[in-house]
DNA sequence: CCCCGGTTCCAACAAAAGTTAAGGACGCCG
DNA sequence: CGGCGTCCTTAACTTTTGTTGGAACCGGGG
């Protein structure tokens, strides 16, 4: 995979979220980064170890999450290309919680030290990241209210249609229908609910025909009654770099 | 109340999570700060407005929480003097939640702008407050596996035991016995859960001789048992600069 | 091609949590 | 001191979710 391609998606999510210069760009561009390929299902970096590089999602899918003592394991978010999902390993460098593929994946490893000089040379690019560590923060916020609040066929459409929202962003929508490689099982675990009633769950909304879940993918029905369901709203993505 | 009053909970926080250097101590005991007083149970800032400032408290607890379209309303976290709950907002300005006042609180305003200026001057203070809403992420993730995983009383154990632990650093706790003061229908906003069955949890843990919860005071009767039951792992808190 | 393991799907029953309703305690204020 | 409002408390009942167990499906490897 060529080294563009890889960091094509970052840049056109930091865009998004982030006024960013051309000189910022041409930075991140020269970042060197050392690419990894991981099978699905992999764990990445584990809770209490202590990380040493990022990695930037160059393709495939990623999750967090954090397992108790009694085994049950919740998963905090989801992540797709174009994302760092442990960018918060510079500062926290000890882990506390997993990051592992959902799905085959190719990783870019960009070490701590690379990082910290760009940051002393470029703060403005500091502070870009910054913000993306402060977006990461705010998607969990909006994760607590999930699954604090929400009853559970309103949780799993709103994990849906942030997923959408977010893979709307690298291009990744096809019309009514997206990826998301989950099994039932890990939807449970997303959403705080068990496998069986995941699927109940599941089985509920392809029944009033709203979205259909099959291997992986999901296809919008009704995007009325979908989003109706999931209350979504997506100022927490924080996507507007001018706010 | 005297400025060092002010600032004092704040340094001693920071010296717990990052080391710190005598002249960073100073820049911050020079932080140009507004002090203003709220009665208890008052809006500091709100989801969708601007902010220009960030708070530090100097007194009296807070709470952030994100309220959705049914009028159900999910408190995301807790906020003890010494602490900036807002910090996001530098980066993030239009807030995603609000900010709220459990008691009756003192509070110094820091503009945006003297901490930009302060974050260009000395970029290891940036740093340090970029970590502390890293950690602010971490609580974020514990408080996702409290919602999502823990049956109702092990919710309440655990968050007990984190806001005891943090009240700790700030030499808040006297003996067995911390303030905790949250409305039973506070506690359930919490905890994912209703006040009635708030109020059930809180009775029980009261029979079974674990704690008692009176007028926003916490009791621990069975260390043991309450931390049994919380199953409580620190780590998330990241409290070791060395690390 | 068929077997195997992992998923999906489903039903019956159990447990946890939500709802509704109502009485009691307690502090504040007139 | 009495009344009012907020919080706490409890019970009875309903709904949601968890648990257990088992069948059907499906893809990949022998």
């Amino acid at each position: 995979m060529p080294s563009d391609v890889i960091r094509g998606a970052l840049i056109k999510r930091l865009r998004v979220s982030s006024a960013i210069a051309d000189e910022d760009i041409r930075e991140i561009e020269a970042l060197p980064i050392s690419v990894r390929h991981y099978p699905a299902e992999t764990a990445v970096v584990r809770d209490g170890e202590r990380a040493t590089d990022c990695c930037l999602i160059a393709d495939g899918f990623c999750a967090r999450s954090k397992t108790i003592a009694n085994g049950k394991r919740q998963i905090l978010s989801l992540h797709i290309p174009g994302e760092i999902p442990d960018l918060m390993s510079l500062f926290l460098h000890v882990m506390d919680h997993d990051l592992s593929t959902l799905t085959a994946a190719t990783l870019g490893l960009i070490s701590h030290e690379t990082l910290q000089k760009l940051h002393r040379r470029r703060p403005v690019v500091a502070e870009m990241f910054w913000r993306d560590t402060l977006i990461d923060s705010a998607m969990f916020r909006e994760w607590i209210v999930n699954v604090g609040q929400r009853p559970a066929p309103a949780r799993l459409a709103h994990v849906m249609i942030e997923l959408r929202e977010r893979l709307k962003i690298i291009g990744r929508v096809d019309g009514a229908s997206f990826e998301m490689p989950l099994t039932q099982e890990q939807i449970g675990e997303a959403l705080g609910i068990t496998a069986v009633h995941a699927n109940r769950v599941i089985r509920q909304l392809r029944e009033e025909g709203i979205v259909e879940l099959h291997r992986g993918r999901v296809t919008v029905l009704d995007e009325r009654k979908l989003s109706e369901l999931a209350d979504f709203d997506g100022r927490y993505l924080h996507q507007s770099p001018t706010l």
